[in-house]
DNA sequence: CTTTTTTTGCAGTGCTCGTTGCAAAAGGGA
DNA sequence: TCCCTTTTGCAACGAGCACTGCAAAAAAAG
């Protein structure tokens, strides 16, 4: 069923080109980020660019949807594969310590930091991002619920603040390692927000 | 000994223009904050604010310099004034939660969010907030230190990591008041974040 | 008054931004 | 072979960026 394509084929790998895209965006953040930085560090000049994915915020979209999917995934399979939620919760953030701070990638997570103004030309990344940061805070909040059915946490514990919470924690611990924090020390501060534990 | 300024006086009044300029870097961060959005919210011209400021960075840092000795100011407030320093702390990441959402004021800390990126041209401003985030974690520090002194806690306890959890707190408190979370939202953040006290 | 010093408004510097029009190039389908 | 479709490189678009040269304007100092 899936016909060949017809014109001139692209000269380049449209996923590697993606994944080059994310590692600009992650170290630069959005705004910063120029289409001329995009372009040298895929390997592709701007109109093969917008001829693949339509503007500069269409990229970062697809970027985003790639990152959370590769880079990302520790999170859920934290929560998924413990049998507790606070051994979820505990692994979750001991992992985020060495993901943030590792040497072969850009410092810090990309949903949390890259673009913080809703009033300018990067509202709509602003606005890709938010909806990341709650999904994972909705996800850390689905965990502390089931732990609570399961009866591993008291039916007196709200799940939503708890979550926020450990959102908090999480994007703490992202700018932390943007401003140079190691890994031995984001595993402290992961060790010690654990102890809020109900 | 101050002796009459010679030449033509300026117009405006110095200190109402750095407050002004601080509104706008608060709402907007250091590089979507243009010189014509800063010209038309102080009610200058640009070569007034060169003329009075020197660069864009320049004026940033004076504006840094005064929101910290203002708004703030309620962390130190919080830390000194407390006898305890779990009172200390617990004291001023209560008043964080309504300080970052108050109504009259873009939301979230100024130092905490309105640059990431040391790779671009907000690199000298970066470094700025950079140095007063380090600056308030050396505060707690010190406040948890001065309370292992005084045998409020255990000489166990290692105050720089408990320094640096209190301050992922307050920053991701403070990303969470721009996404929009509620005082009392943030309240139930610091209430939780406390249970980890030693 | 004149001189001296500073601020002001205006216009404009060179540069970069995200984005696009155009025509040549390159492949498949008939 | 000749179409048809798509991608490519090139050059440019208007707009905005941080910043500045210049001369008129305004006030204190002499």
């Amino acid at each position: 069923m899936t016909t060949k394509q017809r014109g001139r084929p692209r000269l380049f790998d449209r996923d590697e080109a993606i994944a080059r895209a994310m590692r600009t965006f992650w170290e630069h953040g959005y705004e910063a980020t120029s289409i001329t930085l995009l372009t040298e560090a895929m390997g592709i000049g701007a109109r093969s660019l917008y001829g693949a994915f339509g503007s500069k915020e269409a990229l970062f979209k697809e970027v985003v949807d790639f990152y959370v999917t590769t880079y990302g995934a520790y999170m859920g399979r934290a929560l998924g594969e413990e049998p507790t939620a606070h051994g979820g919760i505990a692994r979750m953030l001991r992992e985020a310590a060495g993901q943030l701070t590792a040497d072969d990638r850009p410092r810090g997570c990309l949903v949390v930091f890259a673009a913080n103004d809703n009033a300018t030309a990067s509202a709509g990344a602003e606005r890709i991002l938010r909806t990341h940061r709650a999904a994972f805070t909705a996800a850390f909040e689905d965990r502390i619920r089931a732990g609570i059915a399961a009866g591993e946490l008291s039916a007196q514990v709200n799940p939503a603040p708890l979550a926020r919470y450990f959102a908090a924690v999480f994007q703490g611990m992202s700018q932390q390692a943007r401003d140079g924090a190691s890994r031995t020390q984001l595993e402290e501060v992961a060790a010690t927000a654990m102890r809020a534990w109900p």
